[in-house]
DNA sequence: TTTTTGTAGATTGTTGACAATCAGCGCGGT
DNA sequence: ACCGCGCTGATTGTCAACAATCTACAAAAA
């Protein structure tokens, strides 16, 4: 008889991998980053056990993996909250980033393939439609995940999870971060450049280009910040 | 009347910060940094909080802590394991810490203060003495505390707390990472170079350099476990 | 009025008990 | 001998109760 790894049942493998614990992790997870808890929020134990129909076991445990995560911070005694990103923090993760998307950039200007790039260019493609549309939303949530697919193409597991991590820390700097719309078509237009400088198959370009791109996006949020403050 | 917001007395800030869950975890994540607990190990929940003096509760929370940073894996039903950290990983963590070291040099070639160099040379003084004594441990400790201190005065607190998780988990690879001490010398004068790199104040010349150091301590790394394969 | 002190309610920290699941072992059938 | 079966002990998942701490409000003192 040969082994068989794979689950054969999907309700299978959902009991063997979720806990309570995981699936209330998820839940107040997107209940945070849907905006359904706002930066500096409470978090109150029983309030969100009963609402989800558990003890406060679970939820205590989800805490703390939040907590790590960076996602809430927790004051002994006093309960967790929804953290709030100082705009310090949110350039210091802007900057990191940029340093991931460097080396992202280097290596997919090797390894990209051609079926990726295509992929990469309908996603492109999609944001400029979303442009014309005029629908920053979807725009925003595209740009999210044309980043995303780039770092995961880059195939280092290791800067994907983290990466993926600063992104929803970031998520967590004033809910606002939507740039307006006259902005969009220079962004769009920068994305392209990113697929030519990656297609030449030259890593210090591909890798320059992401970086500046990145720090750009950096400087728009550092510029929104300071207008929304007058 | 003035708000004091400096704990007064040692032992208040001490009985604020610290929950049973917080020492536990720490307690946990040192005897697992230490050797107490190989990569693989169970860890059972009711021996630790025997051990410890608490009850399950705190030792479960400290585990999902623990499991978020990547230390241990948490499997329903069967328990939670230190982590065995596969070389693929490895790999992957050093090519991103190379990339984030990079980052590291091109700021402290800018913003390196006069009392700072003084303080990272004197630790590369101190590996030095270390070399000649032959003390391959002492020389270990002392090249993690450099890289650290480098890291910490480029200035980026995120990148700082992403670099020591990085570290944490990349020494759950293999227990036997110290280098021999013929490769020693060699590595000394290595940070030598780092230094007077940053020292030039050009950004792009410190950063290649601390890159490149971090991608040879990689290759070294996997020389070493093939080498052991053998 | 302002400040301080004391008290009540709410919330978190911790614990022990119970339920569910898993791993190992012996037993009987073939 | 070998394979499947069910049982038993051990371990984890979950829960509810108790203890410790904090917050808010009100009464008393200055």
């Amino acid at each position: 008889m040969q082994a068989m790894s794979a689950a054969p049942h999907p309700t299978i493998a959902l009991l063997q991998n979720n806990s309570l614990t995981m699936v209330v992790q998820q839940e107040i997870e997107r209940a945070i980053l849907a905006g359904e808890f706002g930066p500096g929020a409470k978090l109150n134990e029983a309030a969100l056990a009963l609402r989800l129909g558990v003890s406060r076991g679970p939820v205590r445990e989800a805490f703390r993996m939040l907590d790590e995560a960076g996602l809430v911070r927790s004051e002994k005694n006093r309960g967790v909250f929804v953290r709030d990103i100082p705009i310090d923090e949110a350039i210091e993760i802007y900057e990191l980033r940029a340093a991931m998307e460097e080396s992202v950039g280097r290596r997919l200007a090797v390894r990209m393939t051609a079926a990726q790039r295509q992929e990469a260019e309908t996603l492109v493609q999609a944001m400029e439609g979303a442009v014309r549309a005029g629908d920053a939303h979807h725009y925003h949530l595209l740009n999210l995940q044309f980043h995303d697919r780039l770092v995961e193409m880059a195939g280092n597991r290791k800067l994907t999870t983290i990466y993926r991590k600063l992104v929803k820390e970031i998520s967590l700097f004033r809910r606002i971060n939507l740039a307006d719309a006259n902005q969009l078509p220079a962004s769009a237009h920068a994305h392209w450049d990113m697929l030519r400088a990656i297609a030449t198959g030259e890593p210090e370009v591909a890798g320059r280009v992401m970086f500046e791109h990145a720090i750009q996006s950096q400087q728009r949020m550092v510029d929104n910040d300071a207008r929304r403050r007058r």
